[in-house]
DNA sequence: GTGACATATAAGTCTGACTTTTTGGGTCTG
DNA sequence: CAGACCCAAAAAGTCAGACTTATATGTCAC
């Protein structure tokens, strides 16, 4: 998927990553740069600079004398696509798509709005284009292609409605989309409700209507939220 | 405010970040680390760390025989407490406020509607105890004060939907209700008609109202948008 | 008990030598 | 002239070792 190994420093970080997201090393542990480059048979200088990433990250605190000590999970950068990734990989995958589906259905119809009001023609294009795909992947056992245009459609909302914050949410929710469709329960084909709502929404963008395009992209993520039994009854 | 100068990478970060991000050095600008490192005062290793954090912001690339490459702003990691610090020290301070503003009005009104339904005894008495703190300095130029209880409003509002996506966005919110008191037009007193709808949102959470807390904090945004005038006419 | 002081510890820094990858160019050949 | 191929330079990457600095903690006098 992304850049896996790009150095010693990498390989470091994504066994040490996982790992500390996952909650190997409770709040508080204190890991040693020294030993740390010891178990890992790298020089400390590398070790050093992977360390320094993970404090970035704010997964660990760096202070003289004491070590390396891991931070509470509150102060945890958890929008850094990295980590999102370590903790997606990891054993508190349901919790983090339930998450991360909640802040989908709060931003989403916003962005859909606002894409109606800012979308370039090319752009509209595209999401017509999204939602052909995905109704012709959407019966007959073709939950990858349809997957691939549902990842698409959702990104072009984001960017198109011209917000940078939005925008660059792209790869979260194409990681939702792909997780519901690897690892959680997808029917063998999906919803067709679902389906319809999106070249509706893909309408509406084209059309210029921000209040439709917003309601009907409200009642795709209010779908999501079901499929993970988030909303109260 | 953070953490100014945690060793000498720390301080060569403070230096080329706000310089990145402020578009000082162009997307796809070489440097070189050696350079760099003569040019801060700082030895190789030291620089190669700054680089590393660097990295793993997506701000700049790091390949071998060519050096280290300035990435284009789509890549960057803008949710980044760092990285919107230095964007909000910079140039283009309003564009990023404008841009988390628009963020906060997607997510905030959800995050008090499911706060409605999920917060504790003890945040709800919290929540009231800000709006009590925002009505008593609503009036007579006192500011600092009323920004104090309004960030912290806010805050327990997000920790207390439940959601761990939403209380990461604590400090981003903080920052833009900061800059708007410090930097942007503020008012010699706040909106009564703004403090009033903080007091409701906390009754509203306190009977667990969640459609009225959601409406609510929806007008609270929708003034914040407009005195941005982002709001179309 | 309290405050000043000594000490041990682990991170922080610097330096210099060496390795590895990549690219751009030059050369050879068809 | 085009294409394949090889070489050398360039820059990041890696390592090892010595030294510096901050600081938590224990000790001792008072």
């Amino acid at each position: 998927m992304s850049t896996p190994g790009r150095g010693l420093h990498g390989r470091v970080l994504d066994s040490l990553g996982p790992a500390i997201t996952a909650g190997e090393y409770p709040p508080g542990s204190v890991l040693r740069t020294d030993e740390l480059a010891q178990h890992f048979a790298v020089s400390r200088s590398v070790m050093r600079e992977a360390v320094r990433v993970l404090e970035s990250m704010h997964l660990v605190e760096s202070r003289r004398r004491v070590g390396v000590t891991v931070r509470p999970k509150a102060a945890w950068n958890l929008y850094d696509p990295q980590v999102i990734r370590w903790r997606l990989a990891g054993a508190d995958r349901p919790h983090q798509l339930r998450s991360l589906t909640v802040l989908r259905s709060a931003i989403e119809p916003v962005a859909a709005g606002l894409a109606a009001k800012h979308a370039t023609a090319e752009q509209c294009a595209e999401l017509t284009e999204c939602a052909l795909g995905m109704v012709a992947n959407s019966r007959g056992h073709k939950l990858e292609g349809y997957l691939v245009h549902d990842m698409a459609f959702h990104r072009v909302i984001l960017v198109a409605s011209g917000n940078e914050m939005f925008a660059r949410l792209g790869d979260v929710v194409a990681e939702v989309l792909a997780g519901r469709t690897h690892h959680e329960v997808m029917f063998e084909d999906p919803d067709p409700a679902a389906v319809t709502l999106h070249v509706q929404v893909a309408e509406a963008v084209r059309e210029g209507d921000a209040a439709r395009a917003e309601q009907l992209t409200r009642e795709i993520t209010v779908g999501a939220l079901q499929e993970l039994d988030i909303l109260a009854p």
